[in-house]
DNA sequence: TTGATTTAGTAAGCAGGCTTATAATATCTC
DNA sequence: GAGATATTATAAGCCTGCTTACTAAATCAA
């Protein structure tokens, strides 16, 4: 039977690679700091923004709030984080980063920042910008926001 | 504390989710096909090259064999391939698309299409080139393959 | 105020990645 | 040939996503 050609290196496959290849390589790197690069998502949220509830925490990540509830277990088992109860709302749990994420914080965006580096090496400057707007342009087009739609 | 400025729209975290959010946009349309994004990946491989041992499917798919081992199995379970042994290498499992593989191909390949213009929408032309581009230069820097560094 | 609806969080269980470890088989070296 | 080394596949067990289903609490509506 025949088949149409299909590039086996799609957009939807490089982009599946190139995600794959930068998370390994973060954690290889911050394998001693014991920080995934979930959570390292995690904290850069926490520490910009101050404690936020779990569900607030989803759609900044936008992964599902299970997901982020799992994550924050494992989380607070390691001691990057804690939970506390809000004040105004007793179904919310407020996550809020403890000393132990602020102190590893420089050590994880540096090694962010070298793996962007060696990443983006060779391209031509401006690459970047390039990139993450049309990565940003994608994440709008199929993102379940009616109002990011049909904007053209 | 302070933190020097992370943008919570880094490289990494627009990457991870566009992947993201195609994924989900695939498998939400290949719903009815019973195929997953990964799954449909395998069988883009088989399809072009023919049989597979499973460690030259790992290869392909950049991904473990063992990965590779329990994908297989569901895709043998679903009736998507089999395994048959290789006469020339006992160790060796050939991974065979069956025929509901065929059949699946085009409607699949058109769910792949459509969504890659829906996530390209408002981008200029050759955005998907440049795009590609750069993708494989990320996929190339962050590879463990020795030859594949410091070409500049 | 009470009853229905919505929201926040989680349990259960699955898919698809990973590391580490093991068995079976090939291959290389002496 | 025999022994050391490589390779192929898989088991066990972890992390991070998901869907579906549930409880508790807040909010809306009558």
């Amino acid at each position: 039977m025949s088949c149409s050609p299909v590039p086996d290196e799609s957009l939807g496959f490089l982009l599946t690679d190139a995600t794959r290849a930068i998370r390994r390589r973060f954690e290889q790197r911050a394998a001693e700091l014991g920080l995934s690069s979930a959570q390292w998502r995690v904290l850069v949220h926490l520490l910009r923004r101050g404690p936020l509830s779990q569900a607030r925490l989803a759609e900044f990540l936008e992964i599902e709030p299970i997901s982020v509830s799992r994550l924050v277990d494992r989380m607070q088992e390691a001691g990057w984080v804690e939970r506390e109860p809000d004040p105004n709302d007793r179904r919310v749990k407020r996550v809020v980063a403890k000393r132990k994420a602020y102190a590893a914080f420089e050590n994880a965006k540096q090694i962010a920042d070298d793996l962007y580096e060696q990443a983006l090496a060779g391209l031509p400057p401006g690459a970047l910008e390039t990139l993450t707007d049309a990565l940003r342009r994608i994440i709008l087009n199929l993102s379940d926001s009616p109002e990011a739609q049909d904007d053209r």
